[in-house]
DNA sequence: TCAAAAGTGTTATCCTTACACCCATGT
DNA sequence: ACATGGGTGTAAGGATAACACTTTTGA
């Protein structure tokens, strides 16, 4: 910032015409014995959020501030999402959110806080494939999206919607893909089957609404999360966020799955962890769970420092 | 949004206390014969940006304004690239910067609007290696940096900062890794070797200021797009919003160096472009330059529908 | 003829995938 | 004994990397 730090930008129109309102907005996941969860409020309706103000020293410690006084849980791992303004909102002033993705363990409850876990398969009943395809898709999305497609105007349209959709849900003979979560809730927003988009219009369509729906845009951005998480754990070791300080390979399988909402192969797996020396051995074992003892095992926080995760996919040349 | 849409949201201090100012800024990439370069204003010292308004549509849109108003360039692709609030700015108003990448090819000019277009190795010299390590790196760089290592307090924070340069800058023996641009621009930030992290402070240390500086934090988001640039070539068909519509392979081959800074392997390259099916022959060759004539192809737009790079990095279970 | 660029093969190696199988413990 | 989970081995297939080599043009 030298003598005229933002000089190049003149508004035009009056200074009150730029000003706007900014939302802090997280999606605060962990994962417990029943699975993927996330932190809310308003009776599992709505993400933990506030407006950045002037007493918050960053966006973050904004965030981390209003997380903690609405819900008593402290952050530790956080990342950026995405910013948008609010769609269809006019009025005298513009509200931007910024939401963040936080991963943390469910800990054990202290205060009388109003905190709620909710299950991230409450909310994407469609998303969870560990049990095989779930009925839902077949027996509910599926009919409702081709009567979407069918809904188009001319056969160009209807066939470009329904290769989305099968893109999208795996339809056809298609592999599923687990991290086109979002893309998956803005197509059955789009379509007009997730009670959000109608809600607005007085809804003349009839609503199937499947899965709990959310406040305002709240669960977009949580279907934002997830993807980003879905695809995130498999270039960098951020599940051990989610994890005790001591854990089984197992466990963390386990724990891996439920995020991915598909099962892993056990062998491959391990191999897996282990060849990119994620964790050590504590030594000790684990106080047996129905089967043989299991080893013990601590994340390598070493790991972090060794600019790992390169990840060339070009055919360098040799230097 | 429904009948209480952000009720959740009582800010304790008055209404005034949340309102800020947001700013839109724009990382405009393209590639001529010269080499990757970046859309500025002001003497090639400042990307082009404006703040949020209340005309705008929405963020993209108010984004797309300001570029055009400022450069006379109107944009293709965009996405977001980070939002921050500016570091160290305390007063009456919070400034948040929400930062864009776009793609676009450096087209004929038109109007006599002040756009110019600066290469991205004069703000990062030390990025290009295309033609092996750049001098810089050992001649420069690199001992400021093992200054400020040795500078640290005690002897963990001086190995601790060793080992940052060496992974970020690729130091003894380590391989280059290309997509740490921003952290690299950060550790020198940090190391105050760059120019903006001293003009605040009244530069009480040299300044040695290798590559060319902008204004307030512009150069770090240069730095935040193209590091995202060089991660998302390898895995999104990109590149192509930055080619002609036709184009030979070795041209294609030329633009994915100059974004990387570094050269590719000419026979693996084409194979993996051709197994892809990203590109198809138009049939025609090219007007040669110098060589034998090559032949023409075209991006295939249809792998944009095929709901392809799906990239499983999980050893998953059958289903 | 030579330089420069266009193209084609071939091989070794690594990583992923799939699957088969044995081990240790509690009931 | 057997169910449950822990844990190891291996072989096929595909992708990647490295490099050698031929072809076609213009100067």
């Amino acid at each position: 910032m030298g003598e005229q730090p933002k000089g190049i930008k003149k508004s035009k129109t009056g200074r009150k015409a730029s000003d706007v309102k900014a939302d802090l907005i997280a999606v605060v996941a962990a994962v417990n014995n029943s699975g993927p969860c996330v932190l809310t409020v308003e009776q599992e309706a709505a993400l933990p959020s506030g407006p950045f103000e002037l007493a918050h020293r960053s966006l973050q410690s904004g965030l981390r501030d209003w997380v903690e006084q609405q819900t008593g849980h402290s952050l530790g791992y956080i990342e950026q999402l995405y910013t948008f303004a609010d769609r269809d909102r006019i009025g005298a002033e513009r509200v931007i959110s910024i939401s963040y993705l936080a991963l943390t363990r469910e800990e054990e409850v202290t205060g009388a806080t109003r905190r709620c876990w909710g299950s991230w398969y409450d909310y994407f009943p469609w998303e969870d494939h560990r049990s095989g395809t779930p009925p839902i898709i077949r027996e509910v999305l599926r009919p409702r999206l081709m009567e979407w497609a069918d809904g188009a105007a001319d056969t160009a349209t209807r066939l470009e919607r329904q290769r989305r959709a099968a893109v999208a849900f795996g339809l056809d003979e298609r592999a599923w893909n687990e991290e086109l979560a979002l893309q998956r809730y803005e197509l059955l927003f789009e379509a007009g089957i997730v009670e959000e988009a109608t809600r607005d219009r007085r809804s003349t369509e009839l609503a199937s609404v499947p899965g709990r729906p959310m406040v305002a845009d709240h669960r977009r951005i949580l279907a934002t999360g997830i993807a980003r998480l879905r695809s995130k754990i498999k270039y960098r070791p951020v599940v051990f966020e989610l994890m005790p300080p001591v854990f089984t390979l197992l466990q963390l399988q386990r724990t891996v799955e439920a995020l991915a909402g598909r099962l892993i192969n056990k062998p491959n797996f391990r191999r897996l962890i282990e060849q990119q020396e994620l964790v050590e051995e504590t030594g000790e074992t684990s106080v047996d769970t129905g089967g043989r003892p299991a080893k013990l095992y601590r994340f390598r926080h070493a790991v972090l420092n060794e600019g790992a995760m390169a990840g060339t996919k070009l055919p360098l040349a040799r230097p």
